[in-house]
DNA sequence: GATAACTACCCACTGCTACCCATAATCTAT
DNA sequence: ATAGATTATGGGTAGCAGTGGGTAGTTATC
C-alpha cells in the first residue's frame, strides 16, 4: 500500500557500485505507477545531488516547459542545465539503476549514498555534501522556512 | 465510542521492544478511521520526540507540499527536511508499528517510552525528556498562553 | 574484420523484515 | 464471579531486499 502514486518520502542509504549502479528503495519502486513501465528519467539537480523523476512526472514538466516561453531567462537557464542531461533508465531485476559517470562526477558521489524521497521526485546525495548543504540553508531562511511550516504543517 | 476521527487524546506508557516495534494503544487504533487502512506516517517532531500522523491527514501535508516549486532555494531544503525521515508504516496484527533507528536515536528512546495523543497526531516521547521539555516550557512567560487565549476557548 | 570495451541481463549469497503464532495480563459482559 | 474477548509483549521463520559478480551479445576502435 502506498500513501500517494509516484510520490516519495523518506531517506535511504545506499552503495553505489563499481558498475555505477544503484538501489532504488523498494519502497520507491512499489509506489511508482505502472504506466512508469520501471523507468525514471535522471538529470542534474538544483543543488549538488541527482534529480531522478517517475518518467510521466517528467513528461508533465516538458509539457509545461514548452508552454513557457524562451524569452523567461530563469526557464532558458532551467533548461539549459536540468534538462541537458536528462536521460532515461530502466531499473533491472534487482532493482538498480545505473548512474552515468557525468552525474557521479558532478554529485561527488563515492561508495556511500543517500537517497531521499523529495515527494515528486527522488533525489541521490553524497553524505558529506548533503550535510553541508543541509548546515547551509538552515542558517540562511529560518525566518522564511518558519513561515513555510506555519503554512503546511499541522 | 470516540469523541472525534483521527483524534487522539491520553497518554500512555509502552514498552519498545529489540526490534524496535511499539503498541500503538487499542484507543488510538479505534480512533483511526478505515480509510487510513491501520496506518501512519512517522517522522521526526520538533521537540526530540516523534510525530506520528493518520496517513490520510499526512497526504494533505504532501499536497501541500507538491505546490512549492523546486527552482526555489528555500522550498527545496524545506521539502527535504520535512519529508526526509517520513515513511509510512502499517500496524501489525497485535497493534505495532515499527520504528526506524534513525528516529529512535533522535528522540533518544530507551525501552520504556510514552505516547501522548495530540489531537491531530501522536507523539512519542522518551519519559526523561519529555518531564525535561515540560519543566523547561514551565517557566515560558505565560504571557505566550495568554496570547493563545485569544485564540482558543477552553 | 579482429579485438577491445561496454552494457544489459542473469545468478548467487546474506541479512533483515514482514508476517505468523504463543502467552500472559487486562477488560467486559452476563 | 467467571468465562470469553481483547490487549500487550515476546519470539520464530519464510521470503524478499540489497549487494556482488559473471557472461553473452552489442557497439566501438583500429
Amino acid at each position: 500500500m502506498t500513501i500517494n502514486n509516484n510520490t516519495f518520502t523518506g531517506e535511504y542509504s545506499y552503495t553505489l557500485d563499481v558498475k555505477g549502479r544503484i538501489n532504488i528503495p523498494a519502497k520507491f519502486r512499489n509506489d511508482l505507477t505502472d504506466d512508469n513501465e520501471k523507468s525514471f528519467v535522471i538529470t542534474k539537480g538544483m543543488d549538488s545531488c541527482i534529480w531522478v523523476y517517475p518518467i510521466i512526472v517528467w513528461q508533465n514538466i516538458e509539457d509545461e516547459l514548452k508552454k513557457l516561453s524562451s524569452l523567461s531567462n530563469i526557464n532558458r537557464s532551467f533548461v539549459r542545465n536540468t534538462v541537458r542531461y536528462a536521460s532515461m533508465v530502466k531499473y533491472d531485476k534487482q532493482g538498480r539503476i545505473a548512474i552515468t559517470p557525468k552525474l557521479i562526477k558532478y554529485a561527488n558521489l563515492g561508495k556511500e549514498a543517500l537517497i531521499i524521497g523529495m515527494v515528486n521526485k527522488i533525489e541521490i546525495w553524497d553524505p558529506g555534501l548533503l550535510a553541508k548543504t543541509d548546515e547551509l540553508s538552515q542558517k540562511i531562511d529560518s525566518s522564511q522556512f518558519d513561515e513555510l511550516a506555519n503554512k503546511i504543517i499541522l
